[in-house]
DNA sequence: CGTTATTTGTGCGTATGTATT
DNA sequence: AAATACATACGCACAAATAAC
């Protein structure tokens, strides 16, 4: 009957989502059961367990058989593998992202000595992104003027608000071809717009991405600086000892 | 190979892992369907699909309705040149490590859980890793009683304040031979213990790295968490597109 | 000590929907 | 239009782990 596209097994998932993160079940108390579930969705027990199976990816239960599901009590939050370009495109899939400050040209030096300009003028943009209506990261953009003048055009880059469920790689990617990244990761204190913008408190450790973006040439064509909020984040790796 | 013990559904996605791992889909073409999986196997379809569940949750294919199943062509094993278990491995050529606490059997529940054992017994050591003697590290290494026993003979890790250039998991590389990590990095405030450690000021933001280590049969074999000071230590990592 | 009830895990069969070819 | 392939959802049965008695 539901108008909803989201299948019955997402709709449980989130509701459980949403009563996990607002700590309903902080006490090492278990979540309501299989049958339970069941019961009270009017669905089939097949569909509860899918509906598990997300939370459980996720980090944020875990299952113990005769015992029933638990809230994880070590920091749950958001987490996502990036092991390739591909991976940090494929950020848009599940995630939206809301313009602080539009797409200007601004002179930033240290910004255009990491893109290997030797002009001081940049693109820049920054924005947050979300997760579940969460915000888990902002970010500050820099771009070169060839690649950042043709987005001047994008409404979705240069409105204050906007939200839009994309990444700007993806749309550089569409100019030029991303052929690798560099990327460098540390822990810093929040700072005052910071720590305003991702909602903590200043001092508090979050988590610094810097990541240089080049083409099939070897040109710089974007850096991002992020800033994730831990406990709403993870930044996850698998390494291989050797490739097929 | 395969114990009777792991149910249908792990059996098939371990052989479809090593199909994919020895390269048999590189070619983009599709992996076998969810109705020949389960007429080669004899296993109803809705087993295969929890097979491939695995296989999509660790990224190692991708689905799309009406064409088929693919391996991501961009996996992490492309960037082993960068960011591999050797690399790892390798942290030994310049830096030294100090025992804290010397090796010793603890009961963790939660160590334990990481690594998949059912018990809670596991052998924990403590230690800070040095460049140029300034601490950088501190780590913490959780193993499971058949690997940790046979390193209680080893007096550089049962000696407090014992220096030597190796790594935990070169040692353990030599028993068990080490296939994949899965690494989460995150950000926290250094705590009472770490700050002493890595001499800095309590609640100063340390990058927190947490490594399950696994052998070629995919049994966790050492767990590592390590909280590095920001300014003496960045986390780089090269991404590629595709293989160079 | 075993017994029993509860709860999750595994596996099967079926039906229907949706996207692709 | 038809066939193919994955997605969702229901039903059922039994196994295994846990906890309470």
């Amino acid at each position: 009957m539901s108008r909803d596209r989201d299948p019955e097994y997402a709709i449980i998932a989130r509701s459980l989502r949403e009563q996990i993160l607002r700590g309903d079940f902080e006490d090492g108390r278990a979540l309501p059961t299989e049958a339970e579930l069941s019961a009270t969705f009017g669905v089939s027990r097949q569909t509860v367990r899918r509906a598990f199976q997300d939370l459980v990816v996720d980090r944020l239960v875990y299952r113990v058989p005769g015992r029933g599901t638990f809230v994880r009590h070590d920091k749950p939050g958001y987490v996502r593998q990036f092991g390739s370009v591909s991976d940090l495109m494929a950020l848009a899939e599940d995630t939206t992202l809301q313009i602080i400050e539009p797409l200007t040209r601004v002179l930033d030096a240290g910004a255009a000595e990491r893109l290997g300009l030797s002009d001081h003028s940049v693109y820049s943009v920054h924005f947050t992104r979300r997760h579940d209506e969460s915000v888990f990261c902002a970010t500050s953009v820099y771009l070169p003027p060839d690649i950042g003048l043709p987005l001047m055009g994008e409404p979705e880059l240069t409105t204050v608000g906007a939200r839009s469920p994309f990444t700007i790689i993806g749309r550089v990617d569409t100019h030029a071809a991303i052929a690798r990244a560099e990327q460098s990761i540390t822990a810093e204190a929040a700072g005052l717009i910071i720590a305003r913008e991702l909602g903590c408190v200043v001092g508090t450790p979050v988590l610094r991405v810097d990541r240089v973006y080049f083409d099939s040439s070897d040109h710089a064509v974007e850096l991002a600086i992020s800033r994730f909020l831990p406990e709403r984040y993870t930044y996850r790796i698998n390494l291989m000892r050797s490739t097929p």
